[in-house]
DNA sequence: TAAGTTATTTGACTTAAATCAATTGTTTTT
DNA sequence: AAAAACAATTGATTTAAGTCAAATAACTTA
Protein backbone atom coordinates (compact mmCIF):
# COMPACT_ATOMS: atom_id res chain seq x y z
CA UNK A 1 0.00 0.00 0.00
CA UNK A 2 1.02 3.32 -0.82
CA UNK A 3 0.08 6.63 1.06
CA UNK A 4 2.25 9.94 0.77
CA UNK A 5 3.25 11.06 3.58
CA UNK A 6 3.75 15.12 4.45
CA UNK A 7 6.75 15.93 3.24
CA UNK A 8 4.98 14.71 -0.22
CA UNK A 9 7.20 11.30 -0.58
CA UNK A 10 5.66 7.57 -1.26
CA UNK A 11 6.27 5.44 1.34
CA UNK A 12 5.30 1.22 1.96
CA UNK A 13 3.35 1.39 4.64
CA UNK A 14 2.08 -2.71 5.72
CA UNK A 15 -1.85 -2.84 5.16
CA UNK A 16 -1.88 -5.03 8.64
CA UNK A 17 0.12 -2.11 10.92
CA UNK A 18 -2.82 0.42 9.84
CA UNK A 19 -5.68 -1.54 10.05
CA UNK A 20 -7.93 -0.51 12.75
CA UNK A 21 -9.93 -3.13 13.33
CA UNK A 22 -7.07 -5.68 14.51
CA UNK A 23 -6.73 -5.46 17.91
CA UNK A 24 -10.30 -7.09 17.80
CA UNK A 25 -9.32 -9.60 14.75
CA UNK A 26 -7.29 -13.30 15.01
CA UNK A 27 -4.46 -11.72 14.04
CA UNK A 28 -3.95 -9.23 16.97
CA UNK A 29 -1.66 -11.88 18.20
CA UNK A 30 1.16 -11.44 16.10
CA UNK A 31 3.76 -8.88 17.08
CA UNK A 32 4.42 -6.08 14.66
CA UNK A 33 7.22 -7.29 13.16
CA UNK A 34 5.44 -10.62 11.74
CA UNK A 35 2.87 -7.83 9.98
CA UNK A 36 4.94 -7.57 6.75
CA UNK A 37 4.84 -11.29 5.83
CA UNK A 38 1.24 -11.74 7.67
CA UNK A 39 0.12 -8.90 5.04
CA UNK A 40 1.35 -10.99 2.22
CA UNK A 41 -0.20 -13.93 2.91
CA UNK A 42 -3.73 -11.96 2.44
CA UNK A 43 -5.55 -9.87 0.34
CA UNK A 44 -8.34 -7.61 0.96
CA UNK A 45 -11.44 -7.79 -1.22
CA UNK A 46 -15.08 -5.73 -0.78
CA UNK A 47 -18.30 -6.25 -1.80
CA UNK A 48 -21.68 -4.72 -1.96
CA UNK A 49 -25.01 -5.38 -0.82
CA UNK A 50 -25.92 -8.84 -0.99
CA UNK A 51 -23.23 -10.01 -2.87
CA UNK A 52 -22.37 -13.16 -2.42
CA UNK A 53 -18.71 -14.18 -0.54
CA UNK A 54 -19.32 -18.06 -1.25
CA UNK A 55 -21.93 -20.71 -1.69
CA UNK A 56 -22.64 -23.52 0.79
CA UNK A 57 -21.34 -26.88 -1.26
CA UNK A 58 -18.36 -24.64 -3.47
CA UNK A 59 -15.07 -25.88 -2.84
CA UNK A 60 -13.50 -24.27 0.10
CA UNK A 61 -10.32 -22.30 -0.57
CA UNK A 62 -10.32 -19.32 1.48
CA UNK A 63 -11.10 -17.72 4.87
CA UNK A 64 -12.15 -14.14 5.65
CA UNK A 65 -11.99 -11.46 8.17
CA UNK A 66 -14.04 -8.90 8.15
CA UNK A 67 -12.50 -5.63 8.28
CA UNK A 68 -15.69 -3.30 7.74
CA UNK A 69 -19.52 -3.93 7.44
CA UNK A 70 -21.78 -6.84 8.19
CA UNK A 71 -22.17 -10.74 6.60
CA UNK A 72 -24.57 -13.10 6.85
CA UNK A 73 -23.91 -17.02 6.73
CA UNK A 74 -26.45 -19.17 5.90
CA UNK A 75 -27.43 -22.78 5.07
CA UNK A 76 -30.61 -23.37 3.30
CA UNK A 77 -32.78 -26.62 3.67
CA UNK A 78 -35.30 -27.71 1.42
CA UNK A 79 -38.02 -26.01 -0.27
CA UNK A 80 -36.74 -22.68 0.21
CA UNK A 81 -36.28 -22.40 3.42
CA UNK A 82 -33.42 -20.65 4.70
CA UNK A 83 -31.65 -20.59 8.54
CA UNK A 84 -29.02 -18.28 9.12
CA UNK A 85 -26.19 -19.70 11.08
CA UNK A 86 -25.13 -15.96 12.21
CA UNK A 87 -24.59 -12.79 11.44
CA UNK A 88 -20.91 -11.33 11.42
CA UNK A 89 -19.25 -7.71 12.51
CA UNK A 90 -15.85 -6.61 11.90
CA UNK A 91 -13.35 -8.57 13.55
CA UNK A 92 -15.04 -11.50 12.95
CA UNK A 93 -13.55 -14.62 10.40
CA UNK A 94 -15.88 -17.17 8.47
CA UNK A 95 -14.92 -19.49 5.62
CA UNK A 96 -13.22 -23.26 6.41
CA UNK A 97 -10.36 -24.48 7.45
CA UNK A 98 -10.92 -28.09 6.11
CA UNK A 99 -10.27 -28.79 2.45
CA UNK A 100 -13.51 -29.63 1.12
CA UNK A 101 -16.63 -27.70 0.97
CA UNK A 102 -18.21 -24.68 2.70
CA UNK A 103 -20.90 -25.76 5.84
CA UNK A 104 -22.83 -22.47 4.79
CA UNK A 105 -23.09 -19.69 2.26
CA UNK A 106 -22.10 -15.90 2.85
CA UNK A 107 -23.49 -12.95 1.67
CA UNK A 108 -23.29 -9.12 2.52
CA UNK A 109 -25.35 -7.20 4.09
CA UNK A 110 -24.29 -3.39 2.57
CA UNK A 111 -20.68 -2.48 1.94
CA UNK A 112 -18.42 -5.11 3.35
CA UNK A 113 -14.49 -5.24 3.39
CA UNK A 114 -12.43 -8.33 3.65
CA UNK A 115 -9.06 -9.42 4.51
CA UNK A 116 -9.07 -12.50 2.41
CA UNK A 117 -6.69 -15.77 3.02
CA UNK A 118 -5.74 -19.07 0.90
CA UNK A 119 -7.04 -21.70 3.32
CA UNK A 120 -3.74 -23.70 2.39
CA UNK A 121 -1.08 -21.22 2.81
CA UNK A 122 -2.72 -19.98 6.05
CA UNK A 123 -2.57 -23.39 7.12
CA UNK A 124 1.13 -23.69 6.19
CA UNK A 125 1.83 -20.32 7.97
CA UNK A 126 0.77 -21.57 10.85
CA UNK A 127 3.05 -24.36 11.50
CA UNK A 128 5.38 -21.44 11.80
CA UNK A 129 3.62 -19.24 13.84
CA UNK A 130 2.42 -21.29 17.12
CA UNK A 131 1.13 -17.53 18.44
CA UNK A 132 -1.08 -17.68 15.63
CA UNK A 133 -2.82 -21.42 15.38
CA UNK A 134 -3.35 -20.70 19.54
CA UNK A 135 -4.85 -18.16 19.08
CA UNK A 136 -7.27 -19.66 15.83
CA UNK A 137 -7.70 -22.24 17.99
CA UNK A 138 -8.91 -20.83 20.69
CA UNK A 139 -11.78 -18.38 18.59
CA UNK A 140 -13.04 -21.21 17.14
CA UNK A 141 -13.32 -22.54 20.65
CA UNK A 142 -15.24 -19.64 21.80
CA UNK A 143 -17.33 -19.28 18.18
CA UNK A 144 -18.22 -22.91 18.95
CA UNK A 145 -19.20 -21.92 22.30
CA UNK A 146 -21.48 -19.08 20.69
CA UNK A 147 -23.00 -21.96 18.35
CA UNK A 148 -24.06 -23.62 21.67
CA UNK A 149 -25.64 -20.85 22.89
CA UNK A 150 -27.66 -20.42 19.43
CA UNK A 151 -29.04 -24.16 20.26
CA UNK A 152 -30.44 -23.63 23.05
CA UNK A 153 -32.14 -20.37 22.38
CA UNK A 154 -33.41 -22.22 19.06
CA UNK A 155 -34.05 -25.36 20.75
CA UNK A 156 -36.10 -24.14 23.82
CA UNK A 157 -36.85 -20.24 23.84
CA UNK A 158 -40.20 -18.85 23.21
CA UNK A 159 -40.33 -15.88 20.42
CA UNK A 160 -39.87 -12.85 22.72
CA UNK A 161 -37.29 -14.72 24.68
CA UNK A 162 -35.49 -15.10 21.30
CA UNK A 163 -36.21 -11.57 20.41
CA UNK A 164 -34.77 -10.32 23.52
CA UNK A 165 -31.58 -12.19 23.95
CA UNK A 166 -31.13 -11.05 20.09
CA UNK A 167 -31.51 -7.58 20.99
CA UNK A 168 -29.23 -7.87 24.23
CA UNK A 169 -26.80 -9.72 22.11
CA UNK A 170 -26.18 -7.62 19.62
CA UNK A 171 -25.94 -4.61 21.79
CA UNK A 172 -23.18 -6.46 23.67
CA UNK A 173 -21.31 -7.28 20.46
CA UNK A 174 -21.28 -3.21 19.41
CA UNK A 175 -20.32 -2.18 22.87
CA UNK A 176 -17.15 -4.95 22.79
CA UNK A 177 -15.92 -3.45 19.12
CA UNK A 178 -16.64 0.22 20.87
CA UNK A 179 -19.26 0.93 18.87
CA UNK A 180 -22.49 2.39 19.78
CA UNK A 181 -24.83 0.27 21.44
CA UNK A 182 -28.01 2.00 22.46
CA UNK A 183 -29.60 2.98 20.23
CA UNK A 184 -28.59 -0.36 18.62
CA UNK A 185 -28.57 -0.74 14.72
CA UNK A 186 -30.41 -3.27 12.74
CA UNK A 187 -28.30 -3.32 9.29
CA UNK A 188 -30.61 -6.65 8.07
CA UNK A 189 -33.82 -6.93 7.32
CA UNK A 190 -36.95 -8.73 10.14
CA UNK A 191 -36.82 -11.46 7.21
CA UNK A 192 -33.25 -11.91 8.32
CA UNK A 193 -33.75 -11.73 11.89
CA UNK A 194 -36.58 -14.18 11.60
CA UNK A 195 -34.51 -16.62 9.61
CA UNK A 196 -31.80 -16.46 12.32
CA UNK A 197 -34.05 -16.69 14.88
CA UNK A 198 -36.22 -19.56 13.53
CA UNK A 199 -39.27 -17.39 13.43
CA UNK A 200 -41.58 -16.18 10.45
CA UNK A 201 -40.61 -12.54 9.93
CA UNK A 202 -44.52 -11.55 11.24
CA UNK A 203 -43.96 -13.43 14.93
CA UNK A 204 -40.76 -11.19 14.53
CA UNK A 205 -42.52 -8.43 13.95
CA UNK A 206 -45.02 -8.48 16.12
CA UNK A 207 -42.88 -9.24 18.99
CA UNK A 208 -41.20 -5.87 18.53
CA UNK A 209 -44.49 -4.36 18.90
CA UNK A 210 -45.26 -5.75 21.85
CA UNK A 211 -41.59 -5.11 23.41
CA UNK A 212 -42.27 -1.15 22.19
CA UNK A 213 -46.11 -1.55 23.85
CA UNK A 214 -44.83 -2.71 26.83
CA UNK A 215 -42.11 0.65 26.54
CA UNK A 216 -38.78 -1.84 27.05
CA UNK A 217 -37.61 -0.77 23.29
CA UNK A 218 -38.13 2.67 21.22
CA UNK A 219 -38.45 1.91 17.52
CA UNK A 220 -36.47 5.24 16.61
CA UNK A 221 -36.84 4.07 12.67
CA UNK A 222 -36.91 0.63 11.30
CA UNK A 223 -32.88 -0.21 11.58
CA UNK A 224 -32.77 1.91 14.97
CA UNK A 225 -34.08 0.50 18.17
CA UNK A 226 -33.58 2.19 21.61
CA UNK A 227 -33.57 0.31 24.90
CA UNK A 228 -35.64 1.89 27.22
CA UNK A 229 -35.05 -0.98 29.60
CA UNK A 230 -32.56 -3.12 29.59
CA UNK A 231 -32.77 -4.64 32.66
CA UNK A 232 -36.21 -6.14 32.29
CA UNK A 233 -35.29 -6.72 28.68
CA UNK A 234 -32.74 -8.96 29.87
CA UNK A 235 -35.00 -10.75 32.12
CA UNK A 236 -37.76 -11.25 29.37
CA UNK A 237 -35.00 -13.81 28.24
CA UNK A 238 -33.58 -15.34 30.80
CA UNK B 1 0.63 -49.10 33.60
CA UNK B 2 2.01 -52.90 33.76
CA UNK B 3 1.14 -55.68 32.04
CA UNK B 4 2.18 -59.40 32.47
CA UNK B 5 3.87 -60.65 28.83
CA UNK B 6 4.06 -64.53 27.95
CA UNK B 7 7.70 -64.55 29.99
CA UNK B 8 5.62 -63.93 32.72
CA UNK B 9 8.10 -61.07 33.46
CA UNK B 10 6.14 -57.31 34.01
CA UNK B 11 6.95 -54.38 30.99
CA UNK B 12 6.01 -51.24 31.45
CA UNK B 13 3.16 -50.23 28.55
CA UNK B 14 2.50 -46.61 27.30
CA UNK B 15 -1.30 -46.52 28.05
CA UNK B 16 -1.72 -44.77 24.85
CA UNK B 17 -0.16 -47.42 22.86
CA UNK B 18 -2.77 -49.26 23.73
CA UNK B 19 -5.98 -47.33 23.10
CA UNK B 20 -8.42 -48.62 21.04
CA UNK B 21 -9.89 -45.83 20.32
CA UNK B 22 -6.90 -43.46 19.13
CA UNK B 23 -7.39 -44.01 15.97
CA UNK B 24 -10.55 -41.89 16.24
CA UNK B 25 -9.13 -39.25 18.41
CA UNK B 26 -7.59 -36.01 18.12
CA UNK B 27 -4.05 -38.05 19.76
CA UNK B 28 -4.37 -40.14 16.25
CA UNK B 29 -1.70 -37.20 14.93
CA UNK B 30 1.26 -37.94 17.43
CA UNK B 31 4.03 -40.30 16.14
CA UNK B 32 4.74 -42.92 18.52
CA UNK B 33 7.84 -41.82 19.91
CA UNK B 34 6.03 -38.87 21.40
CA UNK B 35 3.18 -41.29 23.08
CA UNK B 36 5.57 -41.46 26.45
CA UNK B 37 5.10 -37.90 26.75
CA UNK B 38 1.40 -37.50 25.91
CA UNK B 39 0.14 -40.35 28.16
CA UNK B 40 2.17 -38.36 31.24
CA UNK B 41 0.19 -35.26 31.08
CA UNK B 42 -2.91 -37.20 30.62
CA UNK B 43 -4.79 -39.44 33.03
CA UNK B 44 -7.84 -41.71 33.16
CA UNK B 45 -11.10 -41.17 35.11
CA UNK B 46 -14.45 -43.37 34.38
CA UNK B 47 -18.15 -42.32 35.50
CA UNK B 48 -21.05 -44.21 36.11
CA UNK B 49 -24.70 -43.48 34.60
CA UNK B 50 -25.77 -40.10 35.59
CA UNK B 51 -22.78 -39.15 37.11
CA UNK B 52 -21.90 -35.53 36.51
CA UNK B 53 -18.98 -35.34 34.56
CA UNK B 54 -19.18 -31.29 35.33
CA UNK B 55 -21.13 -28.41 35.30
CA UNK B 56 -21.78 -25.37 33.87
CA UNK B 57 -20.76 -22.04 35.46
CA UNK B 58 -18.01 -24.15 37.26
CA UNK B 59 -14.26 -23.25 36.51
CA UNK B 60 -12.76 -24.68 33.50
CA UNK B 61 -9.91 -26.85 34.51
CA UNK B 62 -10.17 -30.47 32.54
CA UNK B 63 -10.45 -31.17 28.90
CA UNK B 64 -11.87 -35.03 28.35
CA UNK B 65 -11.70 -37.23 25.29
CA UNK B 66 -14.40 -40.19 25.68
CA UNK B 67 -12.62 -43.86 25.28
CA UNK B 68 -15.67 -45.60 25.98
CA UNK B 69 -19.46 -45.27 26.60
CA UNK B 70 -21.37 -41.97 25.89
CA UNK B 71 -21.26 -38.79 27.25
CA UNK B 72 -24.71 -35.70 27.09
CA UNK B 73 -24.18 -32.38 27.06
CA UNK B 74 -26.28 -30.13 28.58
CA UNK B 75 -27.48 -26.08 29.32
CA UNK B 76 -30.22 -25.13 31.76
CA UNK B 77 -32.67 -22.33 30.59
CA UNK B 78 -34.70 -21.15 33.36
CA UNK B 79 -37.51 -22.97 34.85
CA UNK B 80 -36.12 -26.25 34.36
CA UNK B 81 -36.58 -26.46 30.87
CA UNK B 82 -32.83 -27.78 29.40
CA UNK B 83 -31.38 -28.24 26.12
CA UNK B 84 -29.03 -31.22 25.40
CA UNK B 85 -26.31 -29.65 23.00
CA UNK B 86 -24.91 -33.00 21.93
CA UNK B 87 -24.40 -36.94 22.38
CA UNK B 88 -20.87 -37.20 23.01
CA UNK B 89 -19.60 -40.97 21.87
CA UNK B 90 -15.90 -42.50 21.74
CA UNK B 91 -13.17 -40.10 20.47
CA UNK B 92 -15.27 -37.23 21.22
CA UNK B 93 -13.52 -34.28 22.83
CA UNK B 94 -15.02 -32.24 25.02
CA UNK B 95 -14.33 -29.46 27.79
CA UNK B 96 -13.56 -25.84 27.64
CA UNK B 97 -9.98 -24.52 26.02
CA UNK B 98 -10.54 -21.24 27.44
CA UNK B 99 -9.86 -20.57 31.39
CA UNK B 100 -13.43 -19.71 32.58
CA UNK B 101 -16.39 -21.32 32.76
CA UNK B 102 -17.71 -24.57 31.33
CA UNK B 103 -20.65 -23.62 28.66
CA UNK B 104 -22.59 -26.73 29.28
CA UNK B 105 -22.60 -29.46 31.91
CA UNK B 106 -21.42 -33.15 31.19
CA UNK B 107 -23.23 -36.42 32.10
CA UNK B 108 -22.48 -39.99 31.96
CA UNK B 109 -25.01 -42.28 30.07
CA UNK B 110 -24.42 -45.32 31.16
CA UNK B 111 -20.28 -46.39 31.90
CA UNK B 112 -18.14 -44.27 30.52
CA UNK B 113 -14.29 -43.92 30.29
CA UNK B 114 -12.34 -40.87 29.44
CA UNK B 115 -8.70 -39.31 29.51
CA UNK B 116 -8.57 -36.43 31.28
CA UNK B 117 -6.32 -33.20 30.55
CA UNK B 118 -5.16 -30.13 32.19
CA UNK B 119 -6.30 -27.57 30.33
CA UNK B 120 -3.22 -25.17 31.06
CA UNK B 121 -1.32 -28.38 30.81
CA UNK B 122 -2.47 -29.46 27.17
CA UNK B 123 -1.90 -25.64 26.27
CA UNK B 124 1.87 -25.60 27.04
CA UNK B 125 2.38 -29.20 24.82
CA UNK B 126 0.78 -27.42 22.19
CA UNK B 127 3.04 -25.15 21.87
CA UNK B 128 5.93 -27.97 21.79
CA UNK B 129 3.48 -30.16 19.13
CA UNK B 130 2.35 -28.21 16.29
CA UNK B 131 0.95 -31.00 14.78
CA UNK B 132 -1.69 -31.59 17.89
CA UNK B 133 -2.22 -27.70 17.89
CA UNK B 134 -3.55 -28.30 13.92
CA UNK B 135 -4.89 -31.27 14.77
CA UNK B 136 -7.06 -29.92 17.95
CA UNK B 137 -8.03 -26.53 15.01
CA UNK B 138 -9.37 -28.64 12.62
CA UNK B 139 -11.61 -31.18 15.04
CA UNK B 140 -12.80 -27.69 16.99
CA UNK B 141 -13.30 -26.47 13.17
CA UNK B 142 -15.25 -29.83 12.44
CA UNK B 143 -17.18 -29.44 16.04
CA UNK B 144 -18.02 -26.11 14.84
CA UNK B 145 -19.84 -27.59 11.48
CA UNK B 146 -21.88 -29.66 13.09
CA UNK B 147 -23.22 -27.42 15.71
CA UNK B 148 -23.97 -25.06 12.81
CA UNK B 149 -25.89 -27.91 11.32
CA UNK B 150 -27.86 -28.00 14.65
CA UNK B 151 -28.77 -24.54 14.30
CA UNK B 152 -30.59 -25.29 10.98
CA UNK B 153 -32.33 -28.15 12.14
CA UNK B 154 -33.36 -26.50 15.59
CA UNK B 155 -34.20 -23.40 13.38
CA UNK B 156 -36.51 -25.10 10.15
CA UNK B 157 -37.30 -28.63 10.16
CA UNK B 158 -40.14 -29.98 11.41
CA UNK B 159 -40.71 -32.91 13.90
CA UNK B 160 -40.58 -35.72 11.92
CA UNK B 161 -37.45 -34.37 10.11
CA UNK B 162 -35.44 -33.76 13.04
CA UNK B 163 -36.07 -37.09 14.07
CA UNK B 164 -35.25 -38.86 10.96
CA UNK B 165 -32.03 -36.58 10.60
CA UNK B 166 -31.30 -38.14 14.08
CA UNK B 167 -31.43 -41.02 13.36
CA UNK B 168 -29.41 -41.09 9.97
CA UNK B 169 -26.66 -38.57 12.26
CA UNK B 170 -26.31 -41.62 15.07
CA UNK B 171 -26.24 -44.43 12.34
CA UNK B 172 -23.58 -42.82 10.20
CA UNK B 173 -21.20 -42.08 13.41
CA UNK B 174 -21.75 -45.55 14.55
CA UNK B 175 -20.64 -46.63 11.09
CA UNK B 176 -17.14 -44.04 11.32
CA UNK B 177 -15.83 -45.69 14.35
CA UNK B 178 -16.59 -49.38 13.03
CA UNK B 179 -19.44 -50.39 14.64
CA UNK B 180 -22.84 -51.98 14.25
CA UNK B 181 -24.96 -49.25 12.44
CA UNK B 182 -28.19 -51.09 11.74
CA UNK B 183 -29.96 -51.40 13.88
CA UNK B 184 -28.72 -48.60 15.79
CA UNK B 185 -28.94 -48.97 19.44
CA UNK B 186 -30.14 -45.47 21.36
CA UNK B 187 -28.39 -45.63 24.80
CA UNK B 188 -30.31 -42.80 26.00
CA UNK B 189 -33.88 -41.85 27.34
CA UNK B 190 -36.78 -40.49 24.82
CA UNK B 191 -36.83 -37.54 27.31
CA UNK B 192 -33.17 -37.12 26.75
CA UNK B 193 -33.89 -37.33 22.59
CA UNK B 194 -36.85 -35.00 23.06
CA UNK B 195 -34.11 -32.60 24.49
CA UNK B 196 -31.71 -32.63 22.07
CA UNK B 197 -34.72 -32.21 19.20
CA UNK B 198 -36.14 -29.38 20.81
CA UNK B 199 -39.19 -31.15 21.27
CA UNK B 200 -41.22 -33.26 23.85
CA UNK B 201 -40.98 -36.94 24.87
CA UNK B 202 -44.60 -37.13 23.83
CA UNK B 203 -44.25 -35.55 20.60
CA UNK B 204 -40.44 -38.00 19.56
CA UNK B 205 -42.40 -41.43 21.19
CA UNK B 206 -45.14 -40.19 18.94
CA UNK B 207 -42.53 -39.52 15.67
CA UNK B 208 -41.12 -43.16 15.88
CA UNK B 209 -44.51 -44.63 15.83
CA UNK B 210 -45.58 -42.84 12.94
CA UNK B 211 -42.45 -43.87 11.23
CA UNK B 212 -42.94 -47.77 12.69
CA UNK B 213 -45.90 -47.68 11.12
CA UNK B 214 -45.09 -45.99 7.69
CA UNK B 215 -42.71 -48.97 7.91
CA UNK B 216 -39.32 -46.87 7.61
CA UNK B 217 -38.09 -48.65 11.14
CA UNK B 218 -38.50 -51.63 13.01
CA UNK B 219 -38.24 -51.45 17.07
CA UNK B 220 -36.79 -54.42 18.62
CA UNK B 221 -36.91 -52.50 21.77
CA UNK B 222 -36.92 -49.29 23.49
CA UNK B 223 -33.10 -48.82 22.81
CA UNK B 224 -32.71 -50.86 19.55
CA UNK B 225 -34.20 -49.47 16.39
CA UNK B 226 -33.56 -50.92 12.84
CA UNK B 227 -33.85 -49.01 10.22
CA UNK B 228 -35.66 -50.86 7.39
CA UNK B 229 -36.03 -48.47 4.72
CA UNK B 230 -32.53 -45.97 5.17
CA UNK B 231 -33.46 -44.34 1.53
CA UNK B 232 -36.94 -43.28 2.65
CA UNK B 233 -35.83 -42.17 5.73
CA UNK B 234 -33.16 -39.99 4.34
CA UNK B 235 -35.57 -38.40 1.92
CA UNK B 236 -38.04 -37.42 5.26
CA UNK B 237 -35.20 -35.25 6.40
CA UNK B 238 -34.09 -33.46 3.46
C1' DT C 1 -42.97 14.76 -6.61
C1' DA C 2 -45.58 11.01 -8.06
C1' DA C 3 -45.73 6.28 -9.21
C1' DG C 4 -43.96 1.98 -8.51
C1' DT C 5 -41.68 -1.30 -5.72
C1' DT C 6 -40.34 -3.41 -1.58
C1' DA C 7 -40.44 -3.83 3.53
C1' DT C 8 -43.07 -3.79 7.66
C1' DT C 9 -47.04 -3.98 10.46
C1' DT C 10 -51.50 -5.63 11.83
C1' DG C 11 -55.56 -8.74 11.50
C1' DA C 12 -58.10 -13.24 10.90
C1' DC C 13 -57.62 -17.92 10.88
C1' DT C 14 -55.09 -22.53 10.89
C1' DT C 15 -51.97 -25.91 12.45
C1' DA C 16 -47.97 -28.40 14.36
C1' DA C 17 -46.46 -29.36 18.47
C1' DA C 18 -47.21 -28.67 23.50
C1' DT C 19 -49.78 -29.80 27.48
C1' DC C 20 -52.56 -32.55 30.38
C1' DA C 21 -54.06 -37.13 31.37
C1' DA C 22 -54.56 -41.97 31.24
C1' DT C 23 -52.64 -46.51 29.88
C1' DT C 24 -49.31 -49.79 28.88
C1' DG C 25 -44.73 -51.60 29.06
C1' DT C 26 -40.25 -52.29 31.34
C1' DT C 27 -37.00 -52.45 35.10
C1' DT C 28 -35.84 -52.74 39.92
C1' DT C 29 -36.63 -54.02 44.57
C1' DT C 30 -38.31 -56.70 48.16
C1' DA D 1 -43.26 -63.53 41.68
C1' DA D 2 -45.58 -59.56 43.29
C1' DA D 3 -45.16 -54.72 44.23
C1' DA D 4 -43.27 -50.50 43.35
C1' DA D 5 -41.01 -47.27 40.53
C1' DC D 6 -39.93 -45.62 36.25
C1' DA D 7 -40.18 -45.12 31.05
C1' DA D 8 -42.82 -45.05 26.91
C1' DT D 9 -47.01 -44.88 24.31
C1' DT D 10 -51.45 -43.17 23.07
C1' DG D 11 -55.49 -40.03 23.48
C1' DA D 12 -57.90 -35.46 24.16
C1' DT D 13 -57.38 -30.68 24.26
C1' DT D 14 -54.90 -26.23 24.18
C1' DT D 15 -51.80 -22.87 22.48
C1' DA D 16 -47.85 -20.48 20.45
C1' DA D 17 -46.45 -19.58 16.32
C1' DG D 18 -47.38 -20.18 11.34
C1' DT D 19 -50.07 -18.99 7.22
C1' DC D 20 -52.79 -16.17 4.41
C1' DA D 21 -54.29 -11.56 3.48
C1' DA D 22 -54.75 -6.71 3.66
C1' DA D 23 -53.11 -2.14 5.00
C1' DT D 24 -49.49 1.01 5.89
C1' DA D 25 -44.78 2.70 5.71
C1' DA D 26 -40.37 3.32 3.53
C1' DC D 27 -37.62 3.41 -0.01
C1' DT D 28 -36.45 3.83 -5.58
C1' DT D 29 -36.43 5.75 -9.79
C1' DA D 30 -38.52 7.95 -13.50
Amino acid sequence: MNVTNKAGTKKNVIRCSVCKIRPFSFCRCLPEENLGVFAGISSEKNYSNKDNIFLQEEESISLYNITEGNVKIYQLVSDGRIQIIGFLYPGDFFGSYKRGKYNYSAEAIGEVKTCVFKQNVLDDYLVQNMKLARELLHMTSHELTLAQDRIAVLGKLTASERLAKFLINISDQRARIGWQNNPVSLPMSRQDIADYLGLTLETVSREISKFKSSNLIRILNTKQIYINNRVELESVCN
